[in-house]
DNA sequence: GTAGGGTTAG
């Protein structure tokens, strides 16, 4: 299976012979611009190839893509199915769809290659009702029973639609090759019914390393890290990805020296560790605090050299230094990267406000500006935090009226969040009550009890009151019985019941502490609220 | 000449 996968490479390799060079898109605009000049620019295997290494060769070149795509007359069905499936694999596969709309506006007649792509966009969206759509197509147009279309549709529905629809065109199939199998089997295990996973993958008349590892995949998933291991010392031969699904599973569980055991046997047995590796064991030592382990995991990157996902890593160590604590190490990375993206500046603008050193926030937010780097709305939660625990209240209202007016940006929860604790923080506990009550969102709970919090240590009982009343009044499924109970304490003005109420909701959810913090017991569940999510992987979802 | 199933993250 990997050997094919290698022939297929190195094929597409010597077809693109004269593209090979071509591995940035400043070159591909160069040859662009050549072909324009001698009049290449009008020859359709010149346009084809131009149009296929932009949208599939060349990783973040699909807005190119689109752009000559619009000035090509007449393109022929291959390069419509060039432009679905660039749209499909990049981070914005919407595109697709309104490509594939103006292919049927064009009266381009769609063939099997064409819902391949077009059902990999839905079921990457997870936008179900128009999966069925195209389903509704493919079998107008007679594709369901291509092998091909067929294995798609089995995985889409299996992914996001219904399991027995999944179900239904598995047991309807004539024949039934390994990728069927695997993506039937990856359904059930991904819904959590192991068992039925267990007996197909048992069942199964052939089987690949990747049948292997769809079965490991489910155990690893619902935290069944025996079976996994069983089924992994079983595997008859293993790939990157086997060994990936077991170092993640022991850091999804918590077992962050089990996970580098793994990396070091991985080693010991000759596989090379990609991204994927590393940013799993980066997140393990990241969540458990274990600064020595990351250092260890960082020089292993410096020594291995990756390439094209060189960003991404460098984003992720600084997030891992910032949350172990240790910010000299994460400036020192940040300091010397040579490319930087909007991640970057977050991850390190994040690592400082979540410490606590306001002042390095902003001036590190204000360096970001002045180099033309456009903030996102994640790197505005962390210039509020820092405005927060700094006390800068007058600095935090500008900066809130900054993310709307100069950069579009519409505040969501978590701005206002800050906000309100900012205020809360400063004593304006009146004027915090306000700013809830003009929020142009549902304030959720996590919002009233940050204000009831600063009730409490401002000693105002009576806006206490209020906001715990706001409280109980939310829906129950937002805040949960956790409400009521803080209610009846805090009514009563016993507010170390609430404080009681609240370490029960933090030991309750799965998010663990982070390694050092200068602020831990400041409004914690705030925090977590905050910084919940990792800024440096966030990137992937947001570049549109 | 283009395609399908598995790993990170949410």
């Amino acid at each position: 299976m990997i050997r094919k996968k290698k022939d297929k490479c190195s094929n597409l390799q010597q077809r693109l012979s004269i593209w090979e060079r071509c591995s940035n898109i400043r070159t591909l605009k160069q040859i662009h611009g050549f072909m324009m000049v001698s009049g290449f620019n009008s020859n359709p295997s010149a346009l084809r190839e131009l149009i296929f290494t932009c949208a599939i060769s060349i990783s973040g070149a699909m807005d190119y893509a689109n752009q000559l795509f619009k000035q090509i007359t007449e393109p022929d069905r291959f390069m419509w199915n060039t432009m679905l499936r660039g749209s499909a694999q990049s981070s914005n596969p919407s595109n697709a769809i309104s490509l594939y709309t103006q292919m049927e506006e064009r009266h381009v007649r769609p063939d099997n290659f064409t819902f391949p792509f077009l059902l990999k966009a839905c079921t990457k969206l997870s936008w179900v009702k128009m999966g069925n759509e195209v389903h509704g197509k493919i079998v107008k147009f007679g594709f369901e029973s291509n092998t091909f279309v067929r294995n798609t549709l089995i995985n889409f529905h299996s992914n996001c639609g219904d399991l027995t629809v999944a179900r239904a065109l598995f047991d309807g199939s004539p024949k039934r090759d390994v990728v069927a199998w695997s993506a039937l089997t990856a359904g059930y295990a991904r819904r959590g019914d192991l068992g039925m996973a267990r007996q197909l993958f048992d069942e199964s008349p052939i089987k690949d390393l990747v049948s292997w590892n769809v079965m490991i995949t489910g155990y690893v998933k619902c935290g069944d890290m025996e079976n996994a291991r069983k089924l992994f010392d079983e595997v008859p031969e293993r790939d990157v990805v086997t060994w990936n699904t077991m170092i993640a599973g022991y850091v999804r569980c918590g077992s962050c020296d089990k996970a580098m055991e793994m990396f070091e046997e991985m080693r010991c047995a000759g596989e090379r560790p990609d991204e994927v590796t590393m940013l799993s064991l980066l997140s393990a030592c990241a969540d458990s605090g274990a600064l020595d382990v990351g250092q260890k995991v960082h020089s292993s990157i410096s020594e291995m050299g990756f390439g094209s996902s060189k960003i991404v890593l460098e984003n992720a160590v600084i997030d891992m230094y910032a949350k172990c604590g240790s910010i000299e190490n994460a400036l020192e990375v940040f300091r010397r990267m040579r490319e930087k993206d909007v991640s970057s500046w977050n991850s390190m603008i994040g690592g400082l406000a979540f410490h606590g050193h306001a002042e390095e926030t902003i001036n590190l937010f204000t360096e970001m500006r002045r180099e033309k780097i456009r903030p996102n709305e994640i790197t505005f939660v962390a210039v509020l935090v820092a405005c927060s625990h700094g006390g800068m209240v007058e600095e935090g209202h500008q900066y809130f009226n900054l993310l709307r007016n100069e950069y579009g940006i519409e505040p969501n929860i978590k701005h206002y969040g800050c906000m309100v604790d900012l205020l809360g923080r400063a004593g304006l506990l009146n004027e915090a009550f306000r700013f809830i009550e003009a929020m142009e969102i549902e304030p959720n709970a996590i919002v009233w009890r940050t204000l009831l919090g600063a009730c409490r240590t401002h000693g105002n009982v009576e806006l206490g009151k209020q906001a715990n009343e706001r409280l109980l009044s939310m829906r129950r499924d937002q805040s949960g019985d956790y409400v009521l109970l803080s209610n009846i304490y805090a009514s009563m003005g016993e507010w170390d019941g609430v404080e009681k109420v609240r370490k029960l909701m933090d030991d309750s959810g799965v998010k663990k502490d982070p390694g050092c913090s200068l602020i831990e017991a400041d409004n914690k569940e705030l925090m977590n609220f905050l910084f919940e999510s990792k800024p440096n992987l966030r990137l992937k979802y947001n570049v549109i």
